[in-house]
RNA sequence: GGCGACGUGGCCAAGUGGUUAAGGCGGGGGUCUGCAAAACCCCUAUCGUCGGUUCGAUUCCGACCGUCGCCUCCA
């Protein structure tokens, strides 16, 4: 167990596969961008999160220590077509539900919170709010500027992409292309076009701006990120996770900043999931409003978990198709793993590993180690299971090893599975004694009545075996089309 | 216009320059069972289109078509 295995990952930056090894052998410094708190966080949200959380976990099955920060984005960023009312989506929401931003900011927190606990998502290690970094921001640019990467205009700070020559880096833009790109706008006293904002002032009305040494104003777009992970995980972090949307200009801009301020590299892995889609749809999104919540999915009778088993059908790397008709056949197949640990937890116990049992947690190992390759890994478990020369204390075993990756409490959804309250026991022991005596009209009278009371039972060779049917949601709805 | 990704069976999808193209769901057949359920077994694809490289390509290159992401807050 202390022997240490190769892990893969693919690096946005260079585009490639490479092997992980981390600055320091005992911990990993993991920066992931975190949830903007004016809204619910949907479904494709949590795929980015829930990747986020299987290459934690990947790591520490490897014997790592990770240090993870994930950020709670809690000021609104302007955009283009806000910038001219001054009202941000924090403010937005907050205007609209009679609140304060700081109420809004906290409601979405906490069912953020909610909801990734119940896919099993690990809280990071820290979670700091960026309305909690300002000042952090705020001397991040100063030292930018003192640098020769800021310049003030008019109460604006902008970041001086011609000072950092690698700009583009990331995302294989350059800026030549991006100044001809139709998109870029020229700010008003930008020295280019592809400048981005530090910090930006801010007028009278706005409900949330700070003081700053050129007057009131919000923290620039890509900011918060840069000053956090500098904070709290040191000037180099190991891996830095977020979306593929991310990649530019977020990212791109995180390294500029970063960068630009310290001297020395930000970061030495770029790790980005790609988008969960609506088949042909245009992609889940806050502002058009086809969103789907965890809450969304229970409604339906979608245990959250399943929805965790369905995002390691497909590579994190590529784009994943969004229907019903997939997702609860995802909870179908989750829910017959649930069904064979509680058959094998009534006749055994996990163990210790058999060589052949050894084996095929060396076949896991390799996938989840190869870039996260969890499709793979799920087939493993999955021949696994149906691998009838393998003892059961062995597949139990496995399953509990898996499980501290796949994170879908598999024994413990088992156990759950197989619970039968004293009356319940006293009717199987009556069961047991009218199938000795061949009574069969007995024996089934008996199973309907467990079956009315939630308790499913079978027979094998072994003797009667049983699973609860009323611990697991079960689908409400009638299928139809993806989307609403 | 620039940058990037994807297109594999009814559905979700993995993967490889050349023995039988993972796994799951669905469908069909079967074994087992007093019945039932579960489980297990078998069947269900030539990999978007057109070219090229190669002894050989689904896997490499090019073009095209389609879908998607980014270039504006966004997983």
């Amino acid at each position: 167990m202390t022997e240490q295995f190769p892990i893969y990952l693919h690096n946005t930056l260079g585009r490639r596969v490479e092997e992980f090894q981390p600055q320091n052998p005992d911990e990993v410094l993991v920066y992931t961008c975190g949830p903007t708190v004016y809204s619910y966080q949907h479904i494709g949200n949590f795929r980015a999160f829930l990747f986020a959380d299987t290459l934690r976990r990947v790591l520490e099955y490897n014997g790592y220590r990770v240090r993870h920060v994930r950020n709670i984005t809690d000021v609104g960023h302007l955009t283009n077509e806000t910038l001219g009312t001054g009202v941000d989506k924090m403010e937005a929401a907050a205007r609209r539900e009679n609140l304060t931003p700081r109420e809004i900011a906290d409601h979405f927190t906490e069912i953020f919170h909610r909801d990734q606990a119940l896919l099993n998502i690990l809280e990071p290690t820290a979670e700091p709010r960026a309305t909690e970094y300002i000042p952090q921001m705020i001397s991040l640019t100063e030292r930018l500027i003192g640098r020769g990467y800021g310049y003030c205009v008019k109460g604006d700070v902008y970041y001086d992409v011609d000072k950092f020559p690698s700009y583009g880096m990331l995302s294989g833009n350059t800026v030549e292309d991006l100044i001809a790109g139709a998109r870029v706008e020229v700010g008003e006293g930008k020295r280019s076009p592809a400048d981005f904002a530090l910090w930006k002032a801010a007028a009278p009305d706005k409900l949330m701006r700070y003081e700053s040494p050129w007057g009131m104003g919000v923290p620039g777009w890509h900011l918060e990120c840069s000053a956090m992970a500098l904070d709290l995980l040191g000037e180099t972090l190991d891996i830095h996770t977020g979306g593929e949307d991310h990649v530019f200009p977020h990212h791109e801009d995180e390294i500029a900043q970063s960068e630009g301020a310290t001297g020395k590299r930000f970061a030495r892995y770029w790790l980005h999931n790609a988008f969960l889609q609506l088949s042909g749809a245009e992609k889940m999104s806050k502002s058009v409003g086809n969103i789907l919540t965890v809450g969304d999915l229970a409604e339906r009778g979608i245990h959250p978990l399943s929805y965790r088993y369905f995002t390691y059908q497909a590579h994190y790397r590529t784009p994943q198709n969004f229907t019903w008709e997939a997702l609860e056949a995802a909870q179908t197949a989750l829910y017959r793993i649930y069904d064979q640990v509680a058959d094998l937890l009534q006749s055994s116990e996990p163990a210790g590993l058999t060589e052949s049992g050894a084996a095929v947690r060396n076949a896991f190992r390799e996938a989840i180690n190869n870039d996260l390759a969890l499709p793979e890994a799920v087939a493993v478990l999955n021949t696994m299971l149906s691998n009838s020369t393998l003892p059961p204390e062995d597949k139990l075993s496995l399953l509990d090893d898996f499980d501290r990756v796949l994170a879908l409490d598999l024994l413990a959804v088992g156990r759950g599975l197989i619970v039968a309250g004293p009356a319940e026991r006293e009717i199987l022991d009556r069961r047991a004694q009218a199938r000795a005596e061949r009574d069969w009209a007995l024996s089934d009278e008996l199973r309907s009545k467990l079956a009315a009371g939630g308790l499913d039972v079978k027979d094998t060779a072994q003797g009667q075996r049983w699973t609860r049917s009323d611990v697991l949601p079960r689908v409400q709805a009638p299928q139809t089309g993806a989307g609403h």
